[in-house]
DNA sequence: ACCATGTACTTGAGTACTCAAGGAGTTGTC
DNA sequence: GACAACTCCTTGAGTACTCAAGTACATGGT
C-alpha cells in the first residue's frame, strides 16, 4: 500500500512526539521551548552572535512575523537584545547577550541529553542513524518552504 | 559533533517543509489541511467509519480538546456527523458521512501524489525508504506522547 | 532631486493547537 | 441504592504560529 503517504504521516507523528520530549525537559529545567532553543542556537552560531530577523526567519523556516513574535519573550528575559544597523536603519539585528550565551550553553547540555536519549535504542547504533540524518536533510529542502511574510 | 541533537532539529525542519507541501496542495484542491485529512483517514479506516473522540485523540497524538475543535469544521461542511452511543451517553462518536467518504477518497488521491512527489528522488529508491519508515516508527512511540486533556 | 520599486520589520486578525477546569454520565463498593 | 471515583467530552484562556496590510527606510533610473 501507500508507503509514501504512510511514511509522511509517520514523520509528522514522530516530530510531535519528539518536540514534546524536548519541550518538557527544556521548559522544566530552563523555562524555554525547543523553538526558543533553536532560535538561540542559530544566533549562537552566527558571526558575532547576531543576525537580521529576515535571515533568522530563513534559517528557521519561519516567516518574518513569526520571528518578531518569537523574539519578544527572549528579549523580555534578557537573552537577546535588539541592535540597530548603522548602515541600514530598516534592519534590527537580534543579538545574543552574554547571559543569553551562558544560558544557551546550559540548555544545550540538556537538549543533547534528550537527543541522545531519543536515539539511544540499539536500532540506531548500526549506521541507521547517519542514514536517517541524510534522508532528512534531503526532505528539508522540499520545494515549498515558507519564506516570505 | 552532536549528531543526535542535529538530527532531531533536522527532523523538525523536515516535518515543517513536508506539512506545508501537503497543506498547499490539499487546501487548493479540496479545501482541507493535512490535519483534516489525517483525521478523516483515521475514521475511514475504523470499523463502521466511526470512532469515539477519545480514541481518535489517542490515534492522532492530540488531546481530546484538540479533536473536539478539529471536528467542528468537518461537521460544519458535512463530512462528519456526531453520533450518540445508546449504551453510554457520555460518548459522541465522530462518523464519516457518505459524502465524507467520497471526498476522502478524492483527497487521498491528491495526498498520495504529493507523498510520491516528496519521495521521488533517486535516493529513496534503494531501500532507504523502508529504512526511514522503520526508524520513524521507532520514534513515534517516544516516552512522552501527549495523551490526556 | 524625485519617485517607483523593493526590502526589513511590525501589527491585526485568524487558525490550530495546549492545559486546566467543569458538566454530564457511568461504575464499583459497601 | 447512594456515593466516591473515574471517564468522555466541552469550554475558556493562553501560546505559537500564519497571512495580509501597513510603516519606515533604501536604491536605482531619469
Amino acid at each position: 500500500m501507500n508507503n509514501a503517504l504512510e511514511t509522511s504521516l509517520r514523520l509528522v507523528r514522530a516530530q510531535t512526539s519528539l518536540v514534546r520530549r524536548f519541550d518538557g525537559r527544556l521548559s522544566a529545567l530552563h523555562g524555554v521551548s525547543l523553538a526558543d532553543l533553536t532560535l538561540l542556537l542559530q544566533l549562537g552560531r552566527a558571526e558575532g552572535g547576531r543576525m537580521r530577523r529576515v535571515d533568522l526567519a530563513q534559517a528557521l523556516g519561519l516567516t518574518a512575523s513569526g520571528v518578531t513574535r518569537g523574539l519578544i519573550p527572549l528579549e523580555r528575559i534578557g537573552l537577546v537584545v535588539r541592535e540597530p544597523d548603522p548602515r541600514d536603519a530598516r534592519v534590527a539585528y537580534a543579538a545574543l547577550t552574554p547571559t543569553g550565551r551562558e544560558r544557551l550553553a546550559e540548555m544545550l547540555v540538556t537538549a543533547e541529553m534528550v537527543a541522545e536519549d531519543v536515539f539511544e535504542s540499539q536500532r540506531w547504533a548500526d549506521g541507521g542513524f547517519d542514514l536517517l540524518a541524510g534522508l532528512l536533510a534531503e526532505l528539508e529542502g522540499g520545494r515549498a518552504g515558507a519564506v516570505r511574510g
